[in-house]
DNA sequence: AATAACATGTAAACGGTTACATGATTCG
DNA sequence: CGAATCATGTAACCGTTTACATGTTATT
């Protein structure tokens, strides 16, 4: 599986950034497949710093207060070479870990008013995240780069019409349960 | 989000089993939501069973060579209770990190023979997880077992069909490109 | 007798989260 | 001058992967 640091590496690829706006970058852009916190991310640039795949241009010094405490990361021709190994041998692979699907797994053991709240939460969600996928302005995009977000939008579409379409469904089954006692 | 520790005391809820049984039935149906590695598992059932939210009976002493090596995991009244708690407060979230959308946002990168590859590796998982899910007896399940699974398939087929409709049209785009130099 | 499947576990390393700790810059 | 946002980093902890190590039971 591709590690934060290979996606560190190719959102460097085409331009140089601070730890920052990588952050920012891969929280938006990248956000339906890759997310990543300040604690992963820079002892990620770290490693990569260490290797010699990234340069940064920072100060470290802490006795120089007057410098600017932003660090600018440039990937090397050494970690453009790296990457482009890396992403060459990628594989089609994918994992999803879902506390919905699990909650429903266990549906017995729930109230039939937790298991509405769950649907229409799950229903919110992917509403907001197809909010986010069409507001992604499409120029300064990658071909590649709108066919995944089309991808996850076609995916996104399916999970929505299914709980449109058998959500109120599974709650009046549920309901219709004896309550454990 | 639930943890494996989570996931092993509502799979045993429903019955004592062993630790190859239990890894058995999350990396087959529970597959589509959840995995578990022996690695990852055998721990989780000693951290349960220090919590006395799990009792064995397996003979752990290494004297009795004649003992059964095989411990079977009951859950115990407290377990229940911790579970009931866990499920309640679940809440809608769904984590997914993809090799396959990654490798396409730095599509620029691949050569148009790894993006023909990616998509067929892509869809020939779909169809193989697709396999998976309408193979599953849904007898012996329960209403929300069965929610589970349609979402998925649901989910499945849309993707399969996206990759069908265009697919084609992304490898004869991005073949079109200049080769880079 | 060999092989596949059953069965349990540990150790090192990895990758990531969460919380903490600090400080600078910009804008109203 | 206060708040939001920009900005970097560490430490403790958690959960998992991968590889290793060992042995049993059932089938052919």
């Amino acid at each position: 599986m591709l590690n934060l640091q290979t996606i560190c590496l190719g959102v460097l690829y085409s331009g140089s950034k601070s730890g920052y706006e990588l952050h920012k970058i891969i929280n938006t852009d990248l956000k339906h497949f890759q997310t990543a916190s300040f604690g992963a991310l820079y002892p990620a640039l770290g490693k990569l710093e260490a290797k010699k795949f990234i340069v940064s241009d920072g100060k470290k010094n802490p006795i120089q207060t007057s410098s600017l405490p932003k660090k600018i990361y440039t990937i090397t021709e050494n970690g453009r070479a790296v990457f482009e190994a890396q992403i060459l041998k990628t594989r089609a692979e994918e994992k999803l870990t879902s506390d919905f699907l699990a909650a429903f797994h266990f549906a017995e053991h729930l109230p039939a008013e937790n298991i509405a709240a769950l649907i229409d939460s799950q229903s919110a969600k992917l509403q907001e995240e197809y909010r986010d996928l069409i507001s992604t302005p499409l120029s300064r995009m990658s071909e590649g780069q709108r066919f995944g977000i089309r991808y996850t939008i076609a995916i996104n579409r399916a999970a929505t019409a299914f709980l449109k379409g058998e959500g109120r469904a599974i709650q009046a089954t549920l309901s219709r349960r004896l309550p454990k006692g």
